[in-house]
DNA sequence: TCAGAATGCGAGTGACCGCTCGCGTTTGTC
DNA sequence: GACAAACGCGAGCGGTCACTCGCATTCTGA
């Protein structure tokens, strides 16, 4: 067996490689300001410098750049995502917790705002409509066993729920955040965790009372 | 002066009204599910069963059926919110103002898909965007004065955020309330009216306690 | 009744866009 | 240095789509 070979093709020298790079960045700027649909090969091209046909030299459609432009940052965001979910367990106050998420999240999303063009246009291309409901069902699930983590006995209605609540309100705080820059963008970051906080902590209590009442229930039959 | 003419253009009979309003069905319908550049002008012909050329009849351009449709969808939208906005001052509890803010707006926005998919897809033409705007920034004026009234003596600047974060988490709200049926809609429904109240609230008691601090401290010297 | 306007048709036109192809240039290998 | 493979070019092909045009049909008003 063959080792070494990530995919069927030809092999890539230097240049090409440098190539690819160069064209999905001009690719990212070209669908950032113009949206996938509306982007033209022929202008990605351009944006890069190099002809049409050299762009299909790389790439075999059109899709197949945002394909791999999309690929990449899902990528990085699985890993940013594992990491800032890993470092919150239950025993983190909840304060805290969402805070450390937030101000992950949102900076990975201030550095590629790519991303959020590409994954939230109505106009993207089936392949990657895919990868991203992957990546969300990803997310909604590390995000629904953190609920459920910290509101233990919750019934999965109401932990799924609240997961696609959180994901949504914190998708429509990045917007906002994204829209704004400096400290009224830091004035955003904080009323999108208030936010988070405020809507989450009355679920917390309302489930540690429920917990201590079947605890004493139990106890005191 | 010449009275009872609308706009410039040839005199319509009863017909045409009739084909007017059976094309924009037909549009609504066809944007709704394939988006607004995605969709030819052709099939809009075809769901509403005339002939390219009988569309062309009655609207310039492609851009101009959206622009009708976002019209007569944006005044309807215009005259529900002044309705439900006006239904509600600050001497209403949170709870209630919020409740009936919700249902209505989420009635109209269930009652009219294409509203949402008009308004919310990258790649609607330069002229609805502007209505779009508009429509934005008048919402925004009336949330504002709204959350004005519920927060005396609160900044300019902290109004204009609190009002651009009940829309956007109204928004993101929405989109989840549209994307459930039955029951489990009527569940988000009622969690949106929550995320929002929880939101609030504890503005509502800062300024209620700052305002009663500054009439102690003016009192007292 | 009848002229003129409004309505209706659908093949056709021009422009744009994704993508190809033939051919020249650069790079890696022996 | 010689050969092959990867790289690079840009005019152009095929297809789609917004939109047009010439002509037929229906309606309105006098």
């Amino acid at each position: 067996m063959s080792v070494d070979q990530e995919k069927a093709g030809p092999r890539r020298q230097a240049r090409g490689e440098r190539r690819i790079a160069q064209l999905l960045e001009a690719a990212a700027n070209v669908f950032c300001t113009t949206g996938y649909t509306a982007s033209s090969t022929n202008a990605i091209a351009r944006e890069a410098g190099v002809s049409p046909g050299t762009l299909y030299q790389f790439f075999p459609n059109k899709e197949a750049i945002a394909i791999e432009l999309g690929d990449r940052l899902i990528h990085q965001m699985r890993e940013t995502t594992g990491e800032a979910l890993a470092a919150v367990d239950p025993s983190t106050p909840l304060e805290e917790a969402i805070g450390t998420l937030v101000d992950r999240f949102t900076a990975f999303s201030c550095q590629h705002p790519v991303f959020f063009a590409l994954m939230h246009g109505p106009d993207i291309p089936g392949r990657l409509t895919e990868e991203h409901d992957a990546l969300h069902a990803h997310l909604l699930g590390q995000v629904e066993a953190l609920v459920a983590a910290f509101l233990p006995g919750a019934p999965a209605a109401d932990v799924t729920r609240t997961a696609h609540l959180c994901l949504g309100l914190y998708k429509a705080g990045l917007e906002l955040v994204l829209s704004h820059e400096g400290a009224e963008r830091d004035a955003y970051v904080r009323e999108l965790k208030n936010v988070l906080i405020r809507y989450l902590e009355p679920l917390l209590t309302e489930y540690r009372d429920r917990a201590t009442a079947d605890l004493t229930t139990t106890r005191t039959p």
